[in-house]
DNA sequence: CGAACTCCTTGATCTGCATCAAGTCATGCG
DNA sequence: CGCATGACTTGATGCAGATCAAGGAGTTCG
């Protein structure tokens, strides 16, 4: 482990307002780990015997069955990935892939649980944390029921640029497959939709997404702040793609 | 509150392993109310000043947006709902309904947050439950984009005949549009999809289901145990209907 | 530098599912 | 008891989005 490590994971929501002590145990108890990208960290079924932490690189969550699969998720630094699993010592929903080479933290579940009962503050984190990617894939199911493709696609580009201040223009964070797979619906779908919608007041070239009419786009998209947040809470991880870059 | 009620809010899971004294304080601060059919007693966007305690009845839990509609979840007796809001103290993602005259306990969220802080054993079921919960949407979520209409609903039927051991018939626990809605399709498209199922060994007649080939539906339905369960979890409330019932 | 990928796009076609429109049946209520 | 209401079904039609097929553009690697 870097020792600038440290204070990156300390400062995560879920450890920030931890024993110290407690901490250091945690992380003591830990490993590191490099991969190389396009690897499958974690195969659904497993035991859930690491919460991961992406310190470098990024990693795709997805589900299979029977043939076909989609993207639940990706992770990029600094933020962990399947708690709820690791809490409940249960098998993993979801598998992992590395998307590009990636360095991984490793915490094993057992501390995690065990620590969780001597840290009332941890305590208080780790609930906080996980009724946020509750709630984050609540939002997320009620936007793929009642939302159709297209509209998926305008409050996606709307809400990213939201969260970025209300920039008109910025990069996707990850591929337009992913991007498709994620919002449910195949790439020839989104690349169609894509040139749509400018006729709604976004433009896509390659990776860079421009709004050039907001009040169109959101006239489209109609944000609602139970499905696109943003919250009261902060966490979200678990299903949600990353922040768009404001720059390339 | 009736003499009966607190053993049957006891033995739930979230509620069984916690210290007597916090138990009694919680449900000390705790009211009961009696709500006629077809009332919403929770609009989305509210502040989770309660969390709810379903005693006698049963309540919808639903999304909106724009003017549509969609059913998440049915909870019956007895059973909670809504922690996660409670315990982030946030707002409320989902609308709830009564579908019948019902029971509830209110249970102050500030009170649920105080006694997590000070009774660990309680704590371990908040976040059990909470992580159960998640679990269970996440399920939901993946079933939703892996599968067409016509493979959610024989695999809605084919898992709850193994909840109930494998029975060969049962009753539905909600109306059709209330299925339909919960399985993300129209009420038409599902009376269709169960005259197409009786082909492939289920047969539905009124409320009643009954498969006649479980080998059939079941190279249909492919049922996949991180999708369909069972988990090792208990808790699967805020994205599932309830249990059916085996006889009327 | 060329070859082999992979990602993305575009076109053509097909189909699953929604929508619209009646009509039947059961249930509850005046 | 008869009417009204709402749940469910069935049919006709339309459309959103999947699938299939092919081409182009950027990237990686020998």
């Amino acid at each position: 482990m870097r020792p600038e490590d440290l204070p990156e994971v300390r400062q995560l929501q879920l450890f920030r307002s931890m024993d110290t002590d407690k901490f250091d145990e945690l992380l003591g108890r830990s490993y590191v780990q490099n991969f190389p990208a396009g690897l499958e960290l974690i195969r659904q079924g497993d035991p859930a015997d690491f919460l991961h932490v992406v310190m470098d690189g990024a990693v795709e969550l997805y589900a299979k069955w029977g043939g076909r699969e989609c993207t639940m998720s990706v992770v990029r630094p600094v933020s962990t990935f399947i708690l709820a699993a690791s809490i409940r010592n249960a098998p993993y929903l979801m598998s992992a892939r590395t998307l590009e080479r990636s360095r991984i933290i490793l915490i094993p579940s057992a501390a995690l649980r065990e620590v969780f009962r001597r840290d009332t503050e941890f305590a208080v984190s780790v609930v906080n944390e996980l009724a946020g990617c509750y709630r984050s894939i609540v939002r997320n199911t009620k936007g793929l029921k009642l939302r159709n493709s297209r509209e998926r696609v305008a409050s996606y580009f709307l809400r990213q640029s939201t969260l970025l201040g209300g920039a008109p223009s910025y990069v996707l964070p990850v591929e337009k497959r992913l991007l498709a797979s994620y919002l449910g619906m195949t790439p020839e779908n989104l690349s169609r939709t894509l040139r749509a919608l400018e006729a709604h007041g976004v433009k896509v070239d390659g990776m860079r997404v421009i709004i050039t009419d907001r009040a169109r786009l959101a006239a489209l998209a109609q944000p609602d702040t139970l499905i696109d947040g943003p919250d009261p809470d902060a966490s979200t991880n678990g299903s949600t793609l990353p922040e768009a870059r404001a720059r390339a």
